[in-house]
DNA sequence: TAGTATCT
DNA sequence: TATG
């Protein structure tokens, strides 16, 4: 059966990184782990843990807590600033983003072989003319993405470990989220498990 | 300044 | 950024 082409906007770039590129991303990570430890983020209101654990880099980073969801530039368990985003991703983000700013949050989302995300919008950013820029390593997952509204029809797909996505234009505001993980898909990660980082501009214009 | 990436 |  085949699937329906992706909606526009939505560009998926299977292996922009190679197997060296993965490693050095993998190492520039834990550096940010090792600065900004990963936590586990809290629903709003109910206070109810995510299955992923999270932290972030750049200027900003994105949080949930009962408050709500914001961007903020403490870790809000150590205090501190977030740690620089690496190199490496600011260059991808000038070679796939087409915005003539640098984004300002890498959400770092670790996946255990139980982890899921629901079908959610990224809709905290100022700057919606600005795409989200996203990087997999680790084990692969199965990605939904759906339309602008809830109800809209969805399909899926597997994200591999140095697929790069990016959600622009009219997609941008579109509904997404991961079914699964695959656990033992790949060797990258020594324990397994998946790493998701996502680039986005959160201010406008800047 | 009112919804939420939880969950079945 | 809980919040009524």
């Amino acid at each position: 059966m085949k699937n329906a082409p992706l909606p526009e906007g939505i560009r998926l770039i299977d292996g922009w990184f190679d197997r060296d590129g993965q490693v050095a991303l993998i190492a520039a990570i834990r550096a940010v782990v090792a600065e900004a430890p990963l936590y586990r983020p809290e629903m709003p209101r109910t206070g109810k843990p995510f299955s992923v654990r999270m932290t972030n880099c750049g200027p900003l980073g994105w949080v949930s807590d009962r408050a709500g969801y914001r961007y903020q530039p403490l870790h809000p368990v150590t205090g501190c600033p977030w740690p620089a985003i690496p190199e490496v991703l600011l260059a991808l983000w000038g070679e796939v983003a087409d915005y003539p700013h640098p984004p300002e949050a890498c959400l770092v989302n670790f996946y255990d072989e139980t982890a899921r995300m629901g079908l959610h919008r990224d809709e905290d950013e100022a700057a919606l003319d600005a795409p989200v820029v996203s990087v997999s390593l680790g084990d692969s997952c199965l990605f939904r993405i759906g339309g602008r509204e809830r109800s809209d029809p969805t399909r899926s797909f597997r994200l591999a470990s140095g697929d790069v996505f990016v959600l622009g234009g009219p997609s941008r505001l579109a509904f997404h989220g991961v079914d699964r993980i695959y656990p033992g898909s790949s060797t990258l990660l020594e324990r397994g498990g998946r790493i998701n980082l996502t680039l986005r501009r959160v201010t406008s214009p800047g």
